[in-house]
DNA sequence: ATCCTGACATTAT
DNA sequence: CATAATGCCAGGA
């Protein structure tokens, strides 16, 4: 497995600004990840210590077994969510 | 090695 | 708006 890249994404997910959020494919791009499923599997593996509920699909909906949870977190932290979706022109972190 | 699965993305129906 | 089809990569059975 990719160590480096592992590191790199976590290092990238924990710069996402509080109040703000970005996408798997924002990350693996970032990242320098060959695709964006990784940044997943990597978060699901060990993001614990890492602010993972700023990370959203492309369209802002979270995946289904997470959805709940993460609109949560994202609420206390003043991202507001229309239903399911959040708002990515409004909250999308930029470098 | 093959097949299936998944915290994905894009494009086309 | 909702599905489906592809492309993608790593793990587990």
């Amino acid at each position: 497995m990719d160590e480096e890249l592992h590191e790199r994404v976590r290092e990238v997910v924990s710069t996402v600004p509080l109040g703000k959020v970005a996408t798997y494919g924002d990350i693996a791009a970032i990242a320098g990840a060959p695709t964006p499923r990784l940044i997943g599997r990597i978060l699901a593996e060990d993001g614990s210590d890492l602010p993972w509920h700023r990370v959203l699909r492309a369209d802002g909906t979270p995946a289904p077994h997470l959805r709940h949870r993460q609109l949560e977190l994202l609420r206390a932290e003043g991202v507001l969510a229309d239903g399911q979706r959040v708002n990515l022109r409004t909250y999308r972190w930029r470098p």
